[in-house]
DNA sequence: CAGTAGATATCGCCT
DNA sequence: AGGCGATGTCTACTG
């Protein structure tokens, strides 16, 4: 099984490739001069030009121009395609419910269409993310500050699951938010919430202090914590070089799947 | 000028139509067996596998399997594209400054290379956007509440600009703070610093109001709301056909870029 | 299915 | 270049 591409098609001859390749399950690409129409969360209009539609087979759909990295119009994972000729015009449609959404791609002239077969992984590791920072607190809890004993991840509050819940040298309850990257306003209200809701929940009225785990933050950010009586500690996630090599490797496999 | 295309091209007649393509500022599609390797504000790594990579005149570099909208690896506009045969495999490399990080993708088999001149307009027209909701906001504030006179939109605080700063019925200044759909606790901790910040700039220390404006809100945004004696009022931006239509045609052409 | 928060978020605007 | 907030955000996870 291999790639199949027509140049310049008919309109007829590209809805059968279309139709046939949507059967196999394989990932489509058709460059054209269109038109889009999007009607769902919001609704767009987009004039004639030439790009890139963009067919998965677990029903995505993307519509490229020559700029940007977010595609021009799209149509999220779940969404059933469906291709035919309409008033001379070669019309993809892609729509899905919850939430009701329909995107509509007009093709005045195919350019050209392949159908790919697509096989092997996907599954990506990614290093660096906000987990990586959070076993460096785990493994290294004086980063954050001398004696502090962290207690629980992902502790359940009122106001939603706290980073990391540990203790202070004096037994006072902490609240940490780990941030990968440098921090603006909303992350302070962010650990804001979490420690108001955490001194309801505690006991007997204890103060419970509230440590925002950053690279660094924003002045505005630096602010709020002020008032709010919060404080910051600057922490960056591990490098990928430091922390790739010492993984786990019976969950780190590549898993493949079907 | 057309679109150009190879299938199963040796590395070096792929490499010949990639450095073509770019030259000529085309749409570049690689279909192939291939490896993927990032570094820069994280770092990962992707096991061989067939995918589909875009590279764009504009630095763009997008790596797509067969699921997902978001691409499994990516390179932000303004990168640039160079690509070489290492070690028997065609590699292409995409690199940027500020933040400084690469994408390097390595294939070991080339299955298709297709070069995709573009042309057309790019300037798609969204509807229903929080731009909408303020528009509507304006032209009818009665829907607000009675009697509520906008005064200004954007007005600057020190805890950032608020959608629409206006009067109620009894002069009390309203902070109103719009969005387009269903709101959580972020929003409420949005709307309670800007109100925070203007009670202090107000001269006469007088009581400043605060309305969420969205098409609902979650339970917890709710008790955040009412905890800091904000308002909510239900309200949605305008249905596409509701707006679009009555648009001012010399703001509202299809601008199609140079 | 809704709620919540992370992300290599991206993107546009403004200082 | 950095700060800030909107996005048809998308995505994973949890109840």
């Amino acid at each position: 099984m291999s790639v199949t591409t027509l140049h310049r098609p008919t309109h007829r001859d590209a809805l059968e490739a279309l139709s046939a390749a949507f059967e196999r399950g394989d990932l489509v690409t058709v460059f054209g001069r269109c038109t889009v129409e999007y009607d769902g969360r919001a609704a767009s209009s987009l004039g004639p030009g030439d790009r890139l539609l963009i067919l998965k087979p677990d029903g995505t759909a993307l519509v490229h121009t020559d700029e940007q990295r977010t595609p021009v119009n799209w149509q999220p994972p779940g969404s059933e395609h469906r291709v035919a000729v309409r008033d001379g015009r070669l019309r993809v449609r892609s729509e899905r419910e919850t939430p009701d959404e329909r995107l509509d791609v007009r093709f005045e002239a195919v350019h050209q269409v392949s159908a790919l077969p697509v096989t092997g992984g996907r599954a990506v590791d990614v290093h660096g993310s906000e987990e990586d920072l959070r076993q460096r607190v785990l493994e290294h809890p004086e980063l954050v500050e001398p004696r502090f004993e962290p207690a629980a991840t992902e502790r359940e509050t009122a106001a939603g699951p706290v980073d990391v819940f540990g203790h202070d040298s004096e037994g006072r309850p902490v609240v940490v938010e780990l941030k990968r990257r440098r921090v603006g306003p909303d992350a302070a209200g962010q650990l804001g919430r979490y420690v108001e809701a955490l001194e309801r929940e505690v006991p007997d009225g204890a103060d419970v202090r509230g440590v925002l785990v950053a690279p660094s933050v924003t002045d505005r950010a630096r602010e709020l914590l002020a008032e709010k009586g919060l404080e910051f500690v600057s922490l960056e996630p591990p490098a990928a070089s430091e922390n790739g090599a010492i993984r786990d490797p019976s969950t780190g496999s590549d898993a493949e799947d079907a």
